[in-house]
RNA sequence: GGGGCGGUAGCUCAGUCGGUUAGAGCAGAGCACUCAUAAUGCUUUGGUCGGGGGUUCAAGUCCCUCCCGCCCUACCA
């Protein structure tokens, strides 16, 4: 019976192309996929579309194509986000297969036959021109607080998911899972919106045909809710499928939908009697050069623009280093250059590169040890531990952490390497620079093993620099420090993070 | 209006149950070293911990108040 894990990015409206945001939260997902795959675990990354919706439908006629042509266009852009940004996802979901749509339907079946849909008005003031709804309390000056274009009354047919009748128990869950909805500030947020009480919420529309046909009654489609949502199931085959044993998921959202994942999807698994979610993590938005992103400020950042001039191993590094996982972030240009230099160039590739080097040109291979001294203890022992703490970082998603501990023990190693002097060694006593060299390489595993989740493309160049390669972190756990193969051959090592300019991008 | 979060070195932030000289990284300055990617290491400059008041033997850490910034306050994923 091995381990299973599951995360989830949010299925992303794909009105136009993929921007950083998106970017961030798959690279997030990804990353926790790729080390709960070292650690052992059978993990499951899902992320995808959600293509549905009278936006998508406008789009659509705007352009003069049959939706689904329109669709099967535009949705290459979010796939291309997997090559840009080195994404791992096992699968990618859209909401217009056949697969979900049966498995959508089947919830709202689930939902209905347990007797929480009922069919009733949906009543708001709507506006023609921005052809949506608002609240009473939306409403500027009794206007459209987006165009500022007159509202009218309306009321439609529309059924309605009884989400009041949940209202007590989400709070008794939240209360019995306090990690349930991360960071803690956003789980308060929650917590006192639903203690203000809950309404039902309409789940099906009329006044637009593009979406999934509501069981019985083809007049409706369902509204975003029942449709979207349900994705992280209809992934998994719900409710019969060997695939439902990675259930439940971990769903990594942005802010802006934390609500929908943490108060109306649980509702709806509980209306359902599924599993709830293991936890719901909202992270930040980032603002780019301390403005918000805009095109007409031009500094939206484009992550394959990006990707491609900085490396994407860079900016993956940069995105889950520079803030902590939950805040609000700045792109800056200059604090990723100064992150890819002191972090990436000087303190890392540098310390394997002056290493490895020295290896490669005085012993050729993996160097013998001898006798150890208290300084090669006391870096040693530094080792110790530093998976699980790492483990536990990542456990939380507190990937900044995770980095920071890592970087604990490069800066160690630099330390190391100058307080003995391998290069002074050389002439004075070679067996005692080839004990200095061995204990740095041997390190190096767990450094290279620990950043490969985060940037596997240069864990990987380094690992062939090791002539060495991480199978999973409990085998390294376990074995011990010294388990480098003498007879293995170094070569003079190339640099695999250089340093770099600030370029302006346009 | 109601609720929440935050204001600590030039920048980004840590500071656990209040307890000795308030920490880290980056940036700045000096020194050392030369294996290495003008890298690394060491030392160092720098803070009235937003303002004011209070509790206490002792407050960045608790209480009150004020100022400033941000977020949430239901159906345009």
């Amino acid at each position: 019976m091995s381990k299973t894990a599951y995360i989830t990015t949010p299925i992303y409206y794909p009105s136009g192309n993929p921007h950083l945001g998106s970017a961030y939260t798959s690279t997030a997902c990804d990353v926790w996929a790729r080390f709960k795959r070292l650690d052992g675990f059978d993990t499951l990354f899902l992320t995808g579309t959600d293509e549905h919706g009278l936006k998508i439908q406008r789009s659509a006629e705007k352009a003069g194509m049959e939706t689904q042509a329109y669709l099967d266009g535009i949705n290459e852009k979010f796939r291309e986000l997997s090559p840009i940004m080195n994404l791992s996802n096992d699968d990618f979901i859209r909401t217009t297969e056949q697969r979900h749509k049966d498995i959508a339907t089947k919830m709202w079946q689930t939902l209905e036959k347990a007797g929480y849909i009922y069919k009733d008005k949906y009543a708001g003031w709507y506006s023609v021109s921005d052809e949506t709804y608002y609240t009473e309390e939306q409403l500027v000056d009794g206007k459209s607080p987006d165009s500022g274009h007159p509202v009218e009354w309306v009321e439609e047919e529309s059924y309605f998911f009884k989400m009041s009748a949940f209202e007590q128990k989400l709070l008794d869950f939240y209360e019995q899972n306090p990690n349930f909805i991360q960071p803690a500030s956003r789980r308060n947020e929650v917590i006192s919106f639903v203690k203000n009480g809950l309404e039902d919420v309409s789940v099906s529309r009329t006044t637009f045909n593009w979406g999934i046909p509501v069981p019985g009654d083809d007049k409706h489609v369902m509204y975003v809710w029942v449709d979207a949502l349900t994705n992280y199931l209809s992934a998994i085959g719900w409710p019969e499928s060997d695939k439902m044993k990675y259930w439940p998921a971990i769903h990594v959202v942005g802010k802006d939908i934390l609500r929908f994942h943490a108060i109306i999807w649980p509702a709806m698994l509980m209306a359902a009697e599924v599993p709830l979610p293991k936890q719901v993590y909202a992270h930040g938005w980032w603002t780019s050069e301390g403005k918000k992103m805009s095109k007409s400020f031009g500094n939206v950042i484009d992550p394959k623009e990006v990707t491609e001039t900085y490396g994407t191993d860079q900016i993956r590094y940069f995105i889950l280093r520079e803030i902590s996982f939950g805040s609000d972030g700045d792109f800056s240009k200059d604090r990723l250059v100064e992150r890819i230099n002191s972090d990436l160039a000087n303190s890392l590739g540098n310390l394997y590169q002056r290493v490895l080097s020295m290896v490669a040109k005085n012993v050729g291979h993996v160097p013998q040890h001898q006798n150890l001294t208290e300084a090669d203890e006391a870096y040693i022992g530094q080792f110790n531990g530093i998976i699980g703490d790492v483990r536990q970082e990542m456990e939380a998603l507190q990937f900044h952490k995770a980095l920071e501990r890592i970087w604990q023990v490069v800066y160690s190693a630099n330390q190391y390497m100058d307080a003995q002097e391998p290069w002074v060694l050389r002439k004075t006593d070679p067996e005692r620079m080839a004990t200095v060299l061995r204990v740095l390489m041997e390190s190096f595993k767990y450094i290279t093993a620990l950043i490969k989740p985060f940037m596997p493309e240069a864990a990987s160049k380094f690992e062939a620099q090791l002539n060495w390669q991480v199978t999973d972190y409990k085998t390294l756990e376990d074995a011990d420090f010294f388990s480098l193969n003498v007879e293995s051959e170094i070569q003079k090592p190339s640099g695999v993070f250089m340093r770099v300019e600030n370029k302006e991008a346009a």
